[in-house]
DNA sequence: GCGACAG
DNA sequence: ATCTTGTCGC
């Protein structure tokens, strides 16, 4: 699919912070999501010894969960992990794997969060900008806001809210499992990126976009990127 | 007194 | 994110 150009990438954390306050107003978190038949979940695995990153995107079709389409590009990792700063980290190689996909997902859905953010600028809503397509983040921790703990049956959620405003939802995605944090990226409101996540709940802790997306970058790493032979069978040097 | 910091 | 073995439960 084609990505236009956004802007360049900041080298520093101020630089980084600043240009967060400039996108956060371009977020749009105020519509309902529009029919989804195409929806994209992606994920990055790092390599285990180099600072080299594996990213990878998954379409899946919204109907049955079926896989369409997958791609997987490597990368340099050129930013620093900083908490509130970490979609200057993975985006630069998402978006050279969702520029080699052939279909235009409905929308999409990463690990981390959206608007549930310091400042309101998280992975999720600076993927969506990019993308200029709805985005939907589903982390696996928290970073900000407060919430209560939802119900223990798959499915069952409680509002995430930062000072009284609600950004998103605690949602269990499986029975059993800790809760995941959902918050709206880009292009779609809180109850369409919590309905999106309980629409794709496949039975794991992970809705199935993103389920999909860490097993495939993991696959890519795999490849080229994790270690060979054992640790005491190494060369000797 | 204060204290969750995505991946 | 990544390192890590066995183990408890369906």
């Amino acid at each position: 699919m084609h990505v236009p150009h956004l802007h360049d990438w900041p080298a520093t954390e101020a630089a980084a912070v600043a240009l967060q306050h400039a996108l956060a107003g371009r977020v749009n978190t105020s519509r309902p999501l529009g029919r989804v038949e195409l929806i994209a979940g992606c994920d990055i695995a790092y390599h285990l010894t180099e600072p080299r990153l594996f990213a990878c995107v998954v379409v899946l079709r919204a109907k049955d969960l079926s896989v369409v389409e997958e791609v997987a590009v490597t990368r340099e990792v050129t930013f620093p992990y900083i908490p509130g700063l970490l979609s200057f980290r993975e985006i630069p190689a998402l978006l050279a794997a969702f520029a080699e996909l052939r279909q235009a997902p409905d929308a999409v859905m990463l690990d981390g969060q959206g608007i549930a953010h310091p400042r309101r600028f998280g992975l999720a809503c600076h993927l969506g900008l990019w993308l200029d397509r709805p985005c939907v983040g589903c982390a696996k921790s928290w970073l900000v806001g407060d919430c209560a703990e939802p119900g223990p049956s798959a499915g069952d959620a409680a509002p995430l809210t930062i000072g009284g405003e609600e950004v998103g939802a605690v949602v269990r995605a499986a029975a059993g499992a800790k809760p995941v944090y959902v918050s709206p990226g880009h292009n779609v409101d809180v109850a369409s990126a919590t309905g999106l996540v309980r629409a794709t709940l496949s039975g794991y802790r992970h809705p199935a976009p993103t389920r999909a997306a860490h097993m495939a970058a993991n696959r890519a790493r795999g490849a080229t990127g994790g270690q060979c032979g054992s640790p005491s069978e190494g060369h000797k040097s």
